[in-house]
DNA sequence: ACAATATACCTTGTAATACAAAGTATAAAG
DNA sequence: CTTTATACTTTGTATTACAAGGTATATTGT
């Protein structure tokens, strides 16, 4: 109970982590950030959720992942994650679904 | 996996749920026939899943039953539910942190 | 130079929860 | 009078965001 902000990330989190690899590719930590900034800080997500939740993508062959050094000082490598075919389709899936649901409560809440 | 309608309906039916006994007493049945017809049956909630939702509520002092029979044909009677004074502070936060999440994955959807 | 903080990735265990599936019983419809 | 809808209840399951722990490098402040 409590934290029912929690409860309406469920599901929504993937989505948003699509939509930002279907823009570009991207490593994890950039994911998180770019979810941060771009939802005005209303939406916060843990490394510790967000990773699991690439290797789920991953397994189910919606993105794939390589690593990469960038050439400015970092000699570290990052670990990018690229969007797939397949990925774009369940995208345009989970994007209908959402805006459908939404649309159903957001009549149910007016009036 | 598979379903993620399943997964964005997470703490959302709650929230509909207070809005629903907010307008005015309700029984159980009714409430799911409510949601599923005031959201163009875009969101469906099985019995087995609001019940214990009403359980819970209750537990937590945001609604509670009694008992009618209505004056009707019908002898049987049907339990009915009311919000209270905390259930109803809690829709608001509810609906206030619902808003706040949908602005920022709105955010980040478009583009 | 050194400490503190941020970045970047990973793993294990936990609480919450929508639902399937089963049950019971009455009411309405064909 | 048989079938379907209504109305309520309970048990077990899969999913999942997160806390909390870990490792290691990079950056910033003094």
């Amino acid at each position: 109970m409590q934290d029912f902000k929690k409860q309406f990330k469920k599901g929504v989190i993937e989505l948003t982590i699509l939509k930002l690899l279907y823009e570009k590719d991207q490593y994890g930590y950039s994911i998180i950030q770019q979810i941060s900034i771009r939802s005005d800080n209303h939406i916060e997500v843990k490394d510790g959720t967000l990773y699991p939740i690439l290797y789920r993508l991953e397994d189910n062959k919606f993105i794939e992942n390589y690593w990469k050094t960038d050439n400015n000082g970092r000699s570290k490598p990052r670990k990018y994650y690229r969007i797939t075919i397949e990925g774009r389709l369940r995208y345009e899936e989970m994007l209908k679904d959402y805006l459908e649901i939404n649309e159903g409560i957001k009549k149910i809440l007016k009036s």
